[in-house]
DNA sequence: GACTAAGCGGACACCGTGTCCACTTGAAGG
DNA sequence: CCTTCAAGTGGACACGGTGTCCGCTTAGTC
C-alpha cells in the first residue's frame, strides 16, 4: 500500500480543482465563486472538494503559495535592497514595492484568500511580520512589535483594492507613497 | 396626516431595535448576531427590521453614529492638538490617539459595522480621509492622496483587534507606536 | 484476481438572508 | 366619536450557500 503518497486519482483531482479555481477566480472575482461552482468546473463532487479544502480561502491560499514563497526566498537570500545588505529603510521600500507587485498581479487570488481577519492567520502574514520587525530592530527603533502591524496594514488587500479601484491610484503612486512612509519611519533620524 | 415625522409606533420600534442590537452586539460579538436574533430580542418582526436597516452594518453604524460625530466635531472645532492650531504631526498623533480610544470603547460595534471593504463606503471613512489629507497638505507633503489611505490603514478594526487580542498589545503601546509613525512621516524633515 | 483502504461524489439537512403581502394601527378630518 | 387610509408591521416563504454523511468506486498491493 502507499505510505505517505497520495493516490494518482487524488493528485489528478487536486490539479483539476486548482486549475478550475484559478480560472473562476480570475473570471468572476473570488468572492463570487462558490464551492459548488469550483466543484462543477473541476468535474468533481462537493465532498471531494471539501475533503481537501475546507473553504475558498484554503484554495486561494494554495494557489498563492508558490508566489509568496518566491518572494520570501528573495527577502531571505536575494540581492539587496530586497535581500540583506541594504539599510533598513531601503529594504522596507523594496519590500513594499514587491508586495505591491504581488497584490497587483494576483489581486483576484489575494482578495479571496487573505481578506478580513483571516489575513492574520496565514503563515505568510507571520513571515511578512517577522521580516518587517527585523528591519525595525536593525534600525534601532523602540518597541518594534507595536509598529510592525501598522506598517503592514497598508498592504491589506481591501486597502490596496480601494486605492486602485475607488481612488484611481496607479501602482506607481502607491509604491512611491509607501516608499515615503518607509523613509519617514526608518530613515532621517540622525 | 403626518408630514415628515415618523409614527409613534415606528419610533418606539426603532428604539427597541437599537437597544436590543447594542445589547446583543456587546454580549455575543457583532458577527455572531443574526438579523433574526435582533428582531426577536426587540420583539419585532423580520420585515420591520429590514424596513429600516438593510443589514447588520446599518444597525451598528446607527449606534456608532453619535460617537463618531462627537469626534468629528472636535477635529473641526475643538482645542489643539486635536482641533486646529497645532502642527500637523501633533494633530495626526492626537487623531490616532482619539481613534484608538474610539476603537477600544466600541470595539464590538466597530467590528460589526466597518469591517472589510464596507469600511470605505461609510461616510465616516470619508471624513477621516479628508482630515488626514488636510494634515498632509498642511505639512507640504507631495501627493497626499496616495498616502492618506495608508496612514488610515492601521486603524482598520481588524488590524487593531489583531494587535490587541492576538499580539497582546495595550492601547497605550499602540498609541505610542502610531505617534512615532505620525512624527516619522510628518515631522523631522528639516 | 481478490482484497482493502483511500478516495469519491451526490443527496441531504441546516442556517441566514431578504422579500412579499395580508393585516393592523396611529393619526387627521369630518 | 367614527371613518378613512397610508404608514407601518410581522411572519411565512423561497432561495442560495455551506458543510456533512455514507454507500459506492477505484487504485494499488499481494
Amino acid at each position: 500500500m502507499l505510505r505517505g503518497m497520495e493516490r494518482a486519482d487524488a493528485a489528478r483531482n487536486r490539479a483539476r480543482v486548482l486549475e478550475a479555481a484559478e480560472r473562476l477566480f480570475a473570471a468572476e472575482g473570488a468572492p463570487n465563486v462558490t464551492m459548488e461552482d469550483i466543484a462543477r468546473a473541476a468535474g468533481v463532487g462537493r465532498g471531494t472538494l471539501y475533503r481537501r479544502y475546507p473553504d475558498r480561502a484554503a484554495i486561494a491560499l494554495a494557489l498563492l503559495d508558490e508566489h509568496e514563497r518566491a518572494l520570501q526566498e528573495k527577502l531571505l537570500r536575494g540581492a539587496p535592497p530586497l535581500g540583506p545588505g541594504a539599510p533598513p529603510a531601503a529594504r522596507l521600500s523594496a519590500f513594499y514595492a514587491a508586495m505591491v507587485r504581488l497584490l497587483e498581479d494576483h489581486a483576484h487570488l489575494v482578495l479571496g484568500a487573505e481578506t478580513g481577519r483571516s489575513r492574520f492567520a496565514t503563515g505568510a502574514y507571520g513571515f511578512w511580520r517577522a521580516h518587517v520587525r527585523s528591519l525595525l530592530v536593525a534600525a534601532g527603533l523602540p518597541d518594534p512589535d507595536a509598529l510592525t502591524d501598522s506598517l503592514l496594514a497598508p498592504l491589506a488587500p481591501e486597502v490596496y483594492g480601494f486605492q486602485r479601484a475607488e481612488r484611481g491610484l496607479s501602482p506607481e503612486r502607491i509604491t512611491a507613497a509607501l516608499a515615503r512612509l518607509a523613509n519617514g519611519v526608518l530613515g532621517g533620524h540622525e
